[in-house]
DNA sequence: AATGAATGAGTTTTCATTCAT
DNA sequence: AATGAATGAAAACTCATTCAT
């Protein structure tokens, strides 16, 4: 698994005191475990079968323990998701930004080919995010990684909007997008069909472009 | 398919089908309550609250005679489901068949109208289907009716095999098209985003028919 | 222990109840099985010691069968504080009715004779109606055991009121009265204060009948 | 066993008393913090919602702290509610001394008013004293209150002894009356009957008074 | 003295499945 | 065929207490 691990937000150094509180150290690194172990079990067991006690033994804790962190096992699941998603996001946005200038296939295809690898993870913890995600914390974890991508796209296809049908809603363009290639991005690693990794990738790329062109 | 299976291996779960072929017609018509049940059930509760004495009690059984006619929980789920994606290929394969010399807007968009409005259920049991259904019995329900809309597109896109892109592989974008249809419907009946039907479907219509326009 | 409900009489439970209806025989069965047992256990060990699983091993039972019949721990511990004071008010019940022509001194005694008679249970069983009776089922259990001997010392003041002070409120002095009859009494069986039986009796009647003597 | 629930996991209980006797200023003031904030905590989430660590965030302290100077949970509810009987009964004792000249209806009345008062706190904190009170330290706080209470009013009847039905035991009297004031007070307090409160106060000296008049 | 992270046995409850009747 | 009582393993979660720092 190419474990969405290894937390990319540091925080702000804005501590003056030069002594760190080793108590605060260790709760983090508790938290830490516990969401590496959350991480694990959902790749290895699924949702259905990462009970509290599997990631409690998987992090080397006793079941309170996670109690001391996270309210209730769903918000530990949630947090595994969330620091997935924004990785996720991170990544897509490092690719797309600044790069508005390149013709579009080709930044098109470099920010497809990101997603797809970001995707790219253990199936079983790939279909939990996907089918779980949207029932946990009223399915703020998906939409929130949905809308930062849709806003992406959406500035996008705003500095090319001459280019575009012109009868087009941008906003709706901008949702039909972002599910579909979310969706097939999915659907092909979970499914595996028969299609090489650059044809695939060629193809989405031909339907995400195509489908604003204009009308001849 | 739908039918309880003749397959008859026990034990280990590999196969999801009902138990014994009901020969006489009581048999016949309790399976009938059950999948009514099964399918009422997960309409009003969703598959987290499909439990069997519901179902029994919404069939007029009691639990254990379920197990009569099905091995298991999920084998009456799967049932359900297998009955209603029979339902919805009947109705989409009717709608395309014949008319495929229909100038292609129309023939699309009247079959993504057919498809939006078969999967216009109880969001309940849309969701039961979508989310559980890849779970269920390695996938075979939701794999075989997306195999059958696929050999249905197949054909159509054969027939029209000049107009489109001479790269493309005629089951790679069948297999994309598909989902990407299937999803966008899903995710727009469940979602509600705030754009109108008509405007949804033109869009799911031009991007189907652009996706496979030659590049200019 | 002079257990209160090795008497068969049922009462017609409207309040907390089985969760269904005990049709058969077996059902029934059950029912008094675990409400033996949730007595017993209550004996023993109070409330606090009155774990559903040791109720269920008390009853020979698994776990889970307890939940056919009750929906959560307190309406098993309900029904048994319910099925002891209604034997408790038939019994007091019994006792007064009819005898109303007595002279005071004789019924009064005789009254709180067998209500200290009925409540000479197991000390911890005592402990567990009296302590954590009010707290279950919003104390409708207490405050119904209560109402019921309240309205019978009503009726009984109301056919001696002349003999009565004037200007005493008979509702107030009925409160007054059942509440200090009972937790003397109670109070009397649990710690055991070096009076005896017959001391007591005649205090506590000399108490009941000097409240309301006119003030001369 | 002074151990509530008989549970296995905590120590044996023999004494329930602060660990050591605080010696310096700044432990007294730190017992004193525990204290306030078991007070403070009972009154706003009873026995129940009393948890240590509770306690200890209101008290501004670490839940291991706790435990340098209380050796369990319920020494700290005991010496919160001993600080509080000590209170009551200075209280009560304050009224009563000196007075036993007055009529009787006048310190009778004038001292069940200041229990009133004494009592009228916190209804959660209240009922936590009342309730769980017995069970800690094998009853030593609700029976040392009682007793102290016993003694003045044992004190008060035998220099009225000339007065009262001769043929009563003063010990028994003194239980008796102690009783039934204490749980009339605490009933009245807490079910808020329809009484006002003088008429309460009257009625309860009236059924003090009357108990030990002559029988005539 | 103080901290607070960690413990872990124990709690109530659920529900698919079985089997005696 | 049908019943429905019984099962029992598993789940999520609590909290008084301990102990390394």
């Amino acid at each position: 698994m190419s474990s969405p691990g290894s937390d990319a937000r540091r925080a702000p150094r804005t501590r003056v005191s030069p002594r760190r509180t080793p108590r605060q150290e260790r709760s983090r690194a508790t938290v830490e475990r516990i969401l590496e172990a959350g991480e694990q079990v959902l790749a290895e067991h699924g949702y259905e079968g990462a009970s509290t006690s599997r990631i409690a033994t998987t992090a080397g804790l006793s079941p309170g323990s996670l109690y001391q962190y996270f309210p209730h096992k769903d918000a530990i699941v949630l947090s595994v998701l969330e620091r997935y998603s924004d990785q996720l996001v991170a990544g897509v946005t490092a690719q797309m930004t600044g790069q508005f200038e390149q013709p579009a296939p080709v930044i098109v295809r470099a920010t497809l080919a990101t997603l797809l690898d970001g995707l790219d993870v253990e199936p079983q913890f790939l279909r939990a995010a996907i089918v779980h995600g949207p029932q946990l914390d009223d399915g703020r974890a998906l939409r929130v990684f949905e809308d930062r991508i849709g806003e992406l796209v959406l500035a996008y296809l705003t500095t090319r909007r001459e280019e575009l049908r012109p009868d087009v809603s941008l906003p709706t363009a901008a949702w039909m997008l972002v599910r579909t290639v979310e969706h097939l991005t999915v659907r092909y690693l979970l499914d595996r069909p028969p299609i090489p990794r650059d044809l695939f990738l060629g193809e989405l790329t031909q339907m995400s472009l195509n489908y604003l062109r204009g009308t001849t």
